[in-house]
DNA sequence: TACAACTCGTACTATCGAATACGAGTTGAC
DNA sequence: GTCAACTCGTATTCGATAGTACGAGTTGTA
C-alpha cells in the first residue's frame, strides 16, 4: 500500500466492500457458524476473490468479525448503569445482553476454531462478570434467591437469552417482544 | 437372509455389533450432530465397512438412532403420572425430560437432515404437548403465572434443559444435581 | 487521463467425509 | 466341519469447501 509518493489511501470502493463483507460475515456466522466463504461473499454482494483479497483466509475473516463483535459488546455493556436497585440493574443488563446475543448469536462458536482460546475466553467472561457481580449484590440486599448456585444462575440466564434468540429467528416471537419476556422470566426465576 | 432351508437368523456377533453401533452413534451424535461415520465406527469398536454393512448410509443410521430415541422418549414420558397438583406433575415431567434431553442432546439436530421433517416435528411436539397441557391446567388452578405467552414458557423450559445438559457436559455441574436445579429454576420462573 | 488499486471469473490443488467396489480372512450356526 | 454370514482393510469415486494462481477488465484518484 505504498508507492514513490508515500502511503496510498485505501480506495473508497474497497472500504465499502470490506464493510459489506464484515457485515455479511457477522450475520451469516451468527446464524450458522459453519457458513462457507462462498455464502458470505454472496451475502456481501462481492465475488469470492474480492473477499480473499481483503481477508487472506477464513480464520482472518472470523477473527476480524469476532474482534469487532467483542469491541462492540464491551462498548455496549460498559455504558450500562450498574448502580441502584439490583433488579433495575439486572433489567438493564439483560436488555443490553439480549441485543448482543441476538446480533452475534453463534459467532462465538465460529470464533472458537480461529481465535486464540484465551482471547475468546476473556471476551466471553467479561459480560458474565457484570452479571455475576449484580447477582451477588442483589443476594446481599435480599432481592434475589440464594438457594441456587450462582454459576447455575448465570448459565440459566445465558440459556434463556440464547433460546429467545433462536425463537426470534424461527419467527416464534417478535424481536421487539423478546427483551421484555427475557427480563420477566429471568426475574421470576431469580426471585427469592 | 434366506437360503434353501428358509430364513437364516442374524448371527449373534452381528447383532452385538449392531447394538454397539447404535449405542455409539447415539452418544456421538448427541454430543456432536456432525460426528463422522468414521468416529462412530471407531467408538463402536468396529470397522467402517462393518458399519456400512448394517446401515447403508449415514441417513439410515441417523434414522435408526433417532427412531430409537423417539420410541424410548415416548415410553419414558408416557409413564409419567399427569394427575394431581400441577406443580408436582411439572416436577415429574421436568425430571423425566431432563434425562431425555441429557441423553439425546443434539441428536435432534443430526436428525433434521436425515428424517422426514414431519416425523421429526411430530416426535418433538409429543413431549411438548404434555408440558403445554400441564401449564394450562396449572394456570387455571392458580399455580402458575399467566402474564407470559405459553409458547414462550415452553421455549424457556427447553432452553433451561438444554443449558443444563451442556453445563453437565462441560463439567460445570454434576449430573446428579442437574434435575433439581432445573426444577427449582423453572418453578421459580413460572411462579405467579 | 494515466495508473495503481481493485474486482472477479476461471481453473487448479488440496483436504475431508460419504459412499462404493473388491476381496481376503474370520467365525457363528447348523 | 462346512458354508454362508460376517468383518474389515485398501483403493477409488464423488461432492463440498478452503485456498492459490493467473489474468483480463474496471474504476477511483491524483
Amino acid at each position: 500500500m505504498t508507492n514513490a509518493r508515500g502511503p496510498v489511501a485505501v480506495r473508497a470502493d474497497a472500504r465499502r466492500n470490506i464493510a459489506a463483507i464484515l457485515e455479511a460475515a457477522t450475520t451469516c456466522l451468527a446464524r450458522d457458524p459453519d457458513a462457507s466463504i462462498n455464502d458470505i461473499a454472496a451475502a456481501a454482494g462481492v465475488g469470492r476473490m474480492t473477499l480473499y483479497g481483503h481477508f487472506g483466509s477464513r480464520g482472518a475473516l472470523v477473527s476480524a468479525v469476532a474482534g469487532r463483535a467483542i469491541a462492540s459488546s464491551e462498548e455496549e455493556l460498559a455504558s450500562v448503569d450498574l448502580t441502584g436497585d439490583p433488579v433495575d440493574v439486572l433489567t438493564r443488563l439483560l436488555t443490553a445482553s439480549w441485543t448482543l446475543t441476538h446480533r452475534f448469536g453463534a459467532l462465538v462458536v465460529a470464533a472458537e476454531s480461529s481465535l486464540p482460546p484465551d482471547t475468546l475466553h476473556d471476551a466471553h467472561q467479561a459480560p458474565i462478570k457484570r452479571v455475576r457481580a449484580i447477582l451477588r449484590r442483589g443476594r446481599r440486599e435480599g432481592c434475589f434467591r440464594t438457594d441456587l448456585p450462582l454459576e447455575w444462575e448465570v448459565t440459566t440466564i445465558q440459556s434463556i437469552l440464547h433460546g429467545a434468540s433462536t425463537a426470534v429467528h424461527r419467527g416464534e416471537i417478535s424481536a421487539s417482544l423478546a427483551p421484555a419476556l427475557v427480563v420477566k422470566t429471568v426475574l421470576g426465576a431469580l426471585a427469592p
